[in-house]
DNA sequence: CCAAAAGTGTTCTCTCTACACCCATGG
DNA sequence: CCATGGGTGTAGAGAGAACACTTTTGG
């Protein structure tokens, strides 16, 4: 029988795979779902652009890693993350074995700040991404598909819409992430069945319409909505 | 601009985080779902059960990884396998910074042999696991989880039974997935129109009352189904 | 004939979809 | 008054849940 000290030295032949992670930032503007991205530094890739990722530092948690760069490079250090899947292929990155586990982020385009000056960090509208540095348009692809199996179950749009929103704008954000057109009365009628919103009791200003009503997202699921409180299924009691 | 040569140098200092692959074997058999587990060798979890997994090889693709440590232990190289979630804790394991990704895989415990003689490698029921090495508890049910959630949808549970098998010995295999009881009536419904399965037109042989008919999975969904042909809807086309 | 499981249909509810008209506001 | 989007209800189809009796086989 090994001890952990023991076997840590078995280990060290093995630390030579780096592990990254790489954050899918989403926003979203003009009816667009966007995805925040930066021109690739690397030869290989001049040009192309590439998710926002560093590398996972030894004394900090992997989820700690993606806030980290969430932090760094939009300010922000309250936002909705999720972990979604590792890409390990032994190909894909060109400057050596680096695994890499992709998050997606859903952030409030209009209320982030650049924390650095970088003039190479863009938002991009999903609908419209080229090839991208390393297998980062797949990650990206990988991303936006959970996020659609994500947002009609859990209360988690909201992180990209400002605290006020008539059902409209809501209906938008929806329509965007998913790439279909709904129809107003059904959306309407699911949403308010979902019982995620609160009724604000005010109207919309400044529209060149009929103003609608405002709305926000229920206290109890507040912010982030990470837990939607479902009640689970009692199982392998 | 840096180039990759360049990046790796940086690179350097972060290669003392490990990467492993946990794989949650699951099998079915007496009407309960099991885990293949193996005592841990290490002394801090002296007498706790422990999941099969390796460190990952830095030429080695992580998908790669667990398929060897499936082979390895099972025996079996044609097995359904899928990755679920990477925990990344920095203190999850004693003997240093190891990130694991967890993957799942269905195996048809009759078939399967033990390729090295180690004895201490064991069925456990997943409704009496106790505590367990590491953070595998954890792992444990976050595969099972996940687990849940795509038997009905997709074509997998198969992986688990004989090639030919009774309406009945599937619907005990679902209830044992999904910890609840079904109603047969309505079960035979919903598997019908999946249209997963072929009628073989046989019967159940030595069996102490009225004989079944005995079904196989559709040639289409050809073991594994690991993509059940559904049509995606077009988005951001 | 008894035990055990196979096989089968209907009703109800709920959810989702399709669909059209009037209303309030700003310009 | 016109343009723009806000707001609303109903009918039909499909999926899932509840529920009981007859049939076949082995012992």
């Amino acid at each position: 029988m090994k001890n952990a000290a023991l076997e840590k030295s078995s280990h060290l032949e093995y630390f030579n795979i780096a592990i990254s992670v790489d954050c899918v930032i989403f926003g979203y503007e003009d009816k667009q779902l966007k995805v925040l991205l930066i021109k690739s530094d690397l030869e290989e890739f001049e040009g192309m652009w590439s998710l926002l990722g560093d590398l996972v530092r030894p004394d900090e948690d992997l989820e700690a890693a993606s806030y980290r760069v969430l932090q760094e490079r939009t300010g922000l250090d309250d936002v909705y993350l999720e972990q979604v899947y590792t890409f390990g292929a032994t190909g894909r990155h060109p400057s050596g074995r680096v695994i890499t586990t992709a998050y997606y982020a859903l952030v409030n385009i209009h209320t982030y700040k650049l924390a650095n000056t970088d003039n190479e960090l863009h938002w991009h509208p999903v609908s419209e991404l080229g090839t991208m540095a390393f297998d980062h348009k797949n990650i990206v692809d990988t991303c936006l598909k959970r996020l659609q199996e994500a947002v009609l179950e859990h209360p988690i749009v909201f992180n990209l819409l400002p605290k006020k929103f008539s059902l409209r704008e809501l209906q938008d954000v929806y329509e965007a992430i998913l790439g279909v057109e709904l129809d107003r009365r059904n959306f309407r009628k699911r949403i308010t069945l979902k019982g995620w919103l609160d009724d604000l009791n005010e109207m919309e200003e400044d529209v060149p319409h009929r103003p609608g009503k405002v709305y926000c997202l229920k206290e109890v699921f507040g912010r982030h909505g990470k837990k939607a409180l479902k009640p689970a299924p009692v199982l392998h009691s």
